[in-house]
DNA sequence: ATTTATAATGAAGATTGCTCATTATCGACA
DNA sequence: TGTCGATAATGAGCAATCTTCATTATAAAT
C-alpha cells in the first residue's frame, strides 16, 4: 500500500517532467506548423528546437501526423475556452453571436496554417466520427449551438433552418470569408462581413427603420388604427 | 518561310504526342490523388501507371506539387463547364441557383480528396492572387456571380449583402455542409440543406402559399378589418 | 543516310520519417 | 550511501520517396 503510493508519487514527478517535455514539443511544433505548414516542417527540427533527439519525439507521439493532431487539439482547446468565456461575458443573443463570429474569424485568419492540416486527418482516420479531433470540434461548435438554440427559442435567430444547416452556414461562410479577406486585404472588410452574416441569421428588430418587415408592420398598424377609429366613430353614434 | 512552316507542323505532331502523354499523366494522377490523397500518392506509381519512367514526369511537371495543381486545374475546368451548361439550360434565377448548389455539393462530396489539396498550394504560392488556380477559381465562381447579379437586380435574391460576402456564404456553407453530410450519411439531407441555403438567399415570393410572416400578417389584418366592418354595420343598424 | 534537336530513361543523390540497439537517468531499497 | 531495475533518451542507420542528370533513344531535317 505505502509502497504503491510512494511508487505512484515518484513516477508522478517523472511523469510531470515527461508531460512538460511533451508540452514543449507541442509548443515548438505549433510554431513551426504555423510558420511553414505541415509538409515543410521536419521532425528533426522540432526535436532540435525542443532540445531532444529525433527518436525522443517518437516516444511521445506515434508519428508526425500525431504531432500535428496534438497541435490542432491544443488550438481547439484554446479556441473553445475563449469562445465560452466571451459568450459568458455577454447577454444578448445578437452580441454573443457577433462575438463568436469575430472570434472565429480572427482565429481562422491568424492560425490558418494550423486549420489547414485538418482535412488531412479527417478522412485518414478510419472513422473521423469518434476521433479525438471530432470530439474537440464538437465541443467547440457546441458553444455556438447553445447560443443558437437560445436565440431560436427567444425569436432572435431565424428558426426556418435546421440547427446543423445553420451551423454549417455560419462556420462555412466564415471559412471562405476569411480566405477572401486574406487574399484581398482590405480594411473594414471584417466588420462588413460580420454584418452581412448577422443579417442572414439574426432576425431584425421590427423597430429598425428601412426593413421590409418593419415597413409592412407599420402599414398594418396604420390600417388597424384606422379600423379602430372607425369603430370608435360607430360606437360614438351608438351612444 | 516554308522551312519554318514544315518545322512547325513537324514539331506540332511531336507536340501532339507530347500533350497526349501529359494528359495521360494528369489522368492517372487524378485517379490516384482521388483514391489515396496527396501524401500517399507516389510519383513512381504515377509514372508506372502512365507507362513512363520516373524522370519523364519531371519533363512535364516541375515537381509533385505541379502535378497536383494540374489535377486540380482539370477538375476546375470540368466543374466550370458543367456549371455554365446547367445554368444555360434553366431560366428562372431560383432554378439556376438551386442547380449550382446541387452541382457544387455533389462534386465537392465526390471529389473531396481533389479539393483537399487546394489549401496546400494557395498560400505556398508567393501570391496566390494571379496564379493559375486563382484564375480558375475565379472563372468558376463567375458563373455564380452572374446568376447572383441577375437575381439581385430582378429582385429574386436579397440585395442587402455584398456580392463577395454572398458568394462566400454560398460556397462556404456548402463546403461545411458537404463535410457534415459525408460524416453522418443521412438520406434526404442534400435536399434539406439546399432548401435551407435557398431560404437564406432567395427572396420568397409573397404570393406563394405558406410563406409565413407576411402572409400571416396580411391574413390577420384582413380579418381585423372585416371585423371592423361588421362592427360598423352593426353600429349603422343601431342608429 | 547522316545529323541534330528533342524526348525518355533510370540509376544515383538528397531529404526525411521512423526504428531500435545502446546508453543514460532517476527513484527505490537495503 | 551505493546498487539495481525500470523508465527515458539517444542517434546512427534503414527505408521510402522526391528529384536530378548523364546517358541513351527517337524522330525530324537535310
Amino acid at each position: 500500500m505505502r509502497k504503491a503510493q510512494t511508487a505512484v508519487s515518484a513516477s508522478k514527478t517523472r511523469r510531470e517532467r515527461v508531460e512538460l517535455k511533451e508540452e514543449a514539443i507541442v509548443d515548438v511544433a505549433y510554431e513551426m506548423f504555423l510558420e511553414r505548414g505541415y509538409a515543410k516542417t521536419t521532425i528533426a527540427e522540432i526535436a532540435r528546437r525542443s532540445g531532444v533527439a529525433d527518436g525522443t519525439v517518437y516516444l511521445y507521439f506515434q508519428n508526425k501526423e500525431a504531432v500535428a493532431r496534438a497541435v490542432v487539439a491544443s488550438f481547439y482547446i484554446r479556441l473553445t475556452r475563449q469562445a465560452q468565456e466571451g459568450v459568458d461575458e455577454l447577454t444578448s443573443i445578437a452580441d454573443r453571436l457577433r462575438f463568436l463570429a469575430r472570434h472565429h474569424l480572427e482565429n481562422v485568419m491568424n492560425e490558418r496554417r494550423i486549420l489547414e492540416m485538418l482535412p488531412f486527418f479527417e478522412f485518414a482516420v478510419e472513422s473521423y466520427d469518434g476521433s479525438e479531433l471530432f470530439q474537440m470540434n464538437k465541443a467547440y461548435v457546441t458553444v455556438f449551438d447553445r447560443v443558437a438554440k437560445d436565440g431560436i427559442s427567444a425569436g432572435d435567430i431565424r428558426k426556418d433552418l435546421s440547427l446543423w444547416a445553420l451551423r454549417d452556414v455560419f462556420f462555412g461562410a466564415m471559412e471562405y470569408g476569411a480566405r477572401t479577406m486574406l487574399i484581398k486585404n482590405r480594411p473594414g472588410d471584417l466588420d462588413h462581413f460580420i454584418d452581412n452574416l448577422m443579417r442572414l441569421v439574426v432576425i431584425k428588430n421590427a423597430a429598425a427603420a428601412g426593413s421590409d418587415a418593419a415597413a409592412q408592420l407599420a402599414s398594418i398598424t396604420q390600417r388597424l388604427e384606422a379600423a379602430a377609429s372607425r369603430i370608435e366613430k360607430a360606437a360614438g353614434k351608438i351612444r
